[in-house]
RNA sequence: GCGUCUGUAGCUCAGGUGGAUAGAGCAACUGCCUUCUAAGCAGUGGGUCAGGGGUUCGAGUCCCUUCAGGCGUGCCA
């Protein structure tokens, strides 16, 4: 698991600091000082690759300008044995270091040896993590919205893979409470509608409006019959949330494989109220005080656990509310299986209740010590077409979902374009994302990959197969552009590193762009066919080096790489 | 009101712990295919980093404040 970019860079803050050491004992620079020196890569290549503050931080101290700082340090400055072949003063006292050729072979080994997980690093160290997501209402069809969460929640689950997390899918499915019992109501109103009209029965004022409802009344009808019309309410309401909820789950199941997100469970909310786990939760809340009784209801003490209210846990009618099940869900995940990290992917509509539960799981009786619940909060996603929004609405049943996307663009399209942006607003233009052109960037990171590939059939056709990352020339790779792209691939640790801190893995998908493009303008300004074959195969062993990474990132994310376009 | 997220080019957005001349894609315009895939490359134009203070060698980035917008503030989930 080589990260030759953070190698590099502790090289230069210790080569700088020795350097600083030998003029301080030289009398060139005064002894004792301690600087809090920064390392970072220039934005301009004419600054070389890395560039160091040292003499910027450290001049104040020293009581002497910035260069003249730089300048005593570069005069005791040794390189050798290092991956860099020369430094300079630069600017207002930046030290500059510029990479040797060993750097560029060592980065290529380092993408041979590692293959498919190239990219690596060690950061989980094994811990259990679950990313719980999308985890949509099995009341109706999944929406654009769901579309957004299954990328972001998928992605950081793989992004987190590849930092050494060990990583669990999870699916939480509400087959419980208020809405499960509006959805039964309004399947069976819909039901009787289908049957004897629709003024035969009133539908109930804030159900499920939605056409899906009609339709999943139709197919029981086709399925059963009007056998259950003469059957008591009650009895008729729990047959058809049964037959509503397995099918809608079902459904969600297939889509989602289609979007290429598999679970390692769907969790049943109904199994923490069958098991009693729901009611030993509240109990062992309400055994430790955190409780109180109002108005019939019992509620959590919230405010006295930080949160900015309280919140009811079990309602007048005796049935436990979405927050008591929840943090009984919470439980199970940490105290039952033992996960050591949670993260839980939400909606904005979410936040509010994400910061009150944080304070909530803080209470000991819950016993989370040393566990760490995340959230990842995403924006809601505005749908334009045309150039107009369009509004997504489950209640008015007008929404687009999911299966209604992935009918309109590809699975990868979809996947690159809801990665684009970390958790924040996300504008999704429904007309660009159908564009099958160059407009759409998964198809210049495709194409990079397809380019490569042909190009690298080609070769082998003609005799020249991919060499060992040991017997090429790595000094041959001198030009701007294949410098540019060795340092891109040398990144990728860092990046990966980035994005499972900061549960973005948008920052994979704009490396992929960052990579095509190194790749592409490389392309353009040289050939590797007809060049001398130290040169050639040099070419060649970057090029294929660049096609396995662009290939590992794709996968990562879900999306093809097509050796064809 | 309070909480929270956001405000960077005409549009959509990047900009680790403060660093050199604020970047990319799209859109507009101009060039480049007898040579490894033109779904590509090169070039031109485009900015009060929402406004105002402060911290320091140095601020898009940190602090304070004002303004604008999204979301939340249910005995819903």
């Amino acid at each position: 698991m080589a990260n030759l970019m953070e190698q590099a860079r502790a090289q230069v803050l210790s080569l700088t600091q020795k350097a600083y050491e030998k003029a301080a004992a030289a009398g060139a620079l005064p002894p004792g000082v301690e600087v809090k020196a920064v390392v970072d890569s220039p934005k301009d290549a004419k600054n070389g690759d890395f560039a160091t503050s040292f003499a910027l931080a450290g001049a104040k101290l020293m009581k002497m300008p910035p260069p003249a700082v730089a300048k005593a340090l570069l005069e005791n400055l040794d390189l050798e044995g290092s991956f860099f072949q020369k430094a300079e003063v630069a600017g207002p006292g930046f030290l500059n270091f510029t990479f040797g050729p060993s750097w560029y072979g060592e980065v290529l080994k380092a993408i041979e040896a590692e293959g498919e997980t190239y990219g690596a690093i060690n950061e989980g160290q094994g811990k259990k993590v679950m990313v719980e997501f999308v985890s949509a209402n099995p009341t109706g069809t999944m929406t654009i919205g769901n579309a957004r969460g299954g990328v972001l929640g998928d992605a950081t689950a793989a992004v987190l893979e590849r930092a050494g997390y060990e990583v669990w899918r999870e699916f939480y499915v509400n087959d419980a409470g208020n809405q499960v019992e509006k959805f039964a109501l309004s399947l069976e109103a819909r039901y009787i509608q289908l049957i004897q009209g629709e003024d035969a029965v009133a539908f109930p004022e804030d159900g499920y409006h939605g056409q899906d409802i009609w339709e999943l009344a139709k197919l029981f009808r086709e399925t059963h019959g009007d056998a259950y019309l003469d059957m008591e309410s009650e009895a008729r309401q729990e047959v058809m949330r049964a037959f509503g909820l397995a099918h809608n789950i079902a459904k969600m199941k297939t889509d989602l494989e289609r979007y290429g997100i598999r679970y390692d469970q769907w969790f049943l909310e109904s199994s923490l109220h069958e098991s009693g786990y729901v009611e030993d939760t509240v109990k062992l809340l309400t055994d430790a005080g955190h409780t109180y009784e109002k108005d019939g209801a019992l509620w959590l003490n919230n405010t006295a656990l930080g949160g900015d209210k309280d919140e009811v846990l079990r309602r007048s009618n005796g049935f436990y509310t979405y927050y008591a099940v929840d943090i009984a869900y919470h439980r199970n995940k940490f105290v039952v299986r033992g996960f050591d990290k949670v993260i839980d992917v939400l909606g904005a509509d979410h936040h509010g209740h994400a910061l009150r539960f944080a304070a909530t799981m803080t209470a000991p009786a819950l016993g989370m010590e040393g566990k760490t619940l995340d959230f990842l909060i995403m924006q809601l996603v505005q749908l334009l077409q045309d150039g107009k929004e369009v509004k997504v609405s489950k209640r008015s049943g007008k929404s687009i979902t999911l299966s209604d996307l992935l009918d309109e663009i590809s699975v990868d399209a979809a996947r690159f374009a809801f990665n684009a942006k970390p958790t924040n607003h996300l504008v999704f233009d429904l007309d660009l994302a159908v564009r099958q052109d160059s407009e759409n960037p998964v198809y210049y990171v495709q194409y990079a990959h397809a380019r490569l590939c042909s190009l690298i059939a080609r070769l082998g056709e003609e005799g020249f197969g991919v060499k060992d990352a040991g017997q090429i020339d790595a000094a041959c790779l001198t030009s701007e552009e294949e410098r540019a792209l060795v340092k891109t691939l040398a990144g990728l640790p860092e990046e990966i590193r980035y994005a499972a801190r900061a549960y973005d893995p948008s920052r994979v998908g704009r490396y992929l762009i960052a990579l095509a493009g190194d790749f592409h303008r490389f392309y353009s300004a040289h050939r590797i066919k007809g060049e001398a074959e130290e040169v050639l195969y040099a070419r060649l062993k970057l090029a294929d080096s660049v096609r396995a990474v662009l290939s590992n990132c794709l996968k990562l994310l879900g999306i093809s790489a097509p050796e064809k376009m």
